[in-house]
DNA sequence: AAACATCGCAACCGCTTCTAC
DNA sequence: TGTAGAAGCGGTTGCGATGTT
């Protein structure tokens, strides 16, 4: 990720790591025109006014991956990690799909928790997986065919009292620099905006 | 206390799929 | 029916935080 600090020219396109204000840019466009057409989106909060220089795709990864107030952060429970490494058997690296099933959680958080640690926990004790559950899931070879009739192993979860809402617990905002704060209070300052 | 190594996560990239014309 | 643009998805990378020596 090479991180050309602005070629702050033709219609520079702003990259890296998302300011407080572009966030509440993009908070206060969403809630007063809704989620979708990230291109017009990212034209339209993006004028002279505000100055949001993002491309489509970056709003919506944003958006969707840790703005949206349904987003649950942090501490992926042992209930969640058996549906997980259940449904990844089933479904291979379909993570988008994977999340559905897991309210509040990305694919994007769950494609990382797997990388990082489900991964490294089957190299560590190969044979048998992970969290001391066995036969988490039929031998079913990963993408070996799309089943997407088949069944999640349940219903989905609603597990764990943090829920990233306004207003809600939420694991406290990192000690902060400037530009580095908590969704709560994004989403307080967003209900004080009264948008 | 400093230097180094490792980990975890946010964000970008490129490819694929979908949709409108 | 073909094409272009937009959206979605999975893989990868960069960097700050944390742990270890």
């Amino acid at each position: 990720m090479e991180k050309k600090s602005s070629k702050s020219h033709e219609s520079d396109v702003r990259k890296g790591p998302w300011t407080m204000e572009e966030d509440m840019i993009l908070i206060n466009y969403i809630a007063n025109h809704g989620e979708g057409v990230w291109n017009t989106l990212a034209r339209s909060a993006g004028d002279k006014r505000y100055g949001l220089k993002r491309t489509g795709k970056s709003c919506r990864l944003r958006w969707l991956n840790y703005l949206r107030p349904d987003v649950r952060r942090g501490n992926i429970t042992p209930e969640e990690q058996f549906l997980i490494m259940d449904l990844h058997a089933r479904w291979g690296n379909r993570w988008s799909k994977i999340a559905r099933q897991l309210p509040g959680r990305t694919d994007n958080e769950i494609k990382n928790f797997w990388r990082t640690r489900i991964q490294k926990q089957m190299k560590n004790t190969e044979p048998v997986p992970a969290f001391g559950i066995n036969n988490f899931a039929s031998t079913s070879c990963p993408s070996s065919g799309e089943d997407d009739q088949i069944e999640p192993p349940s219903p989905p979860m609603h597990i764990g009292p943090q829920v990233n809402n306004a207003g809600l617990d939420f694991a406290p905002p990192p000690p902060s620099e400037d530009v580095f704060w908590g969704m709560e209070d994004l989403w307080s300052l967003q209900l004080f905006n009264g948008e």
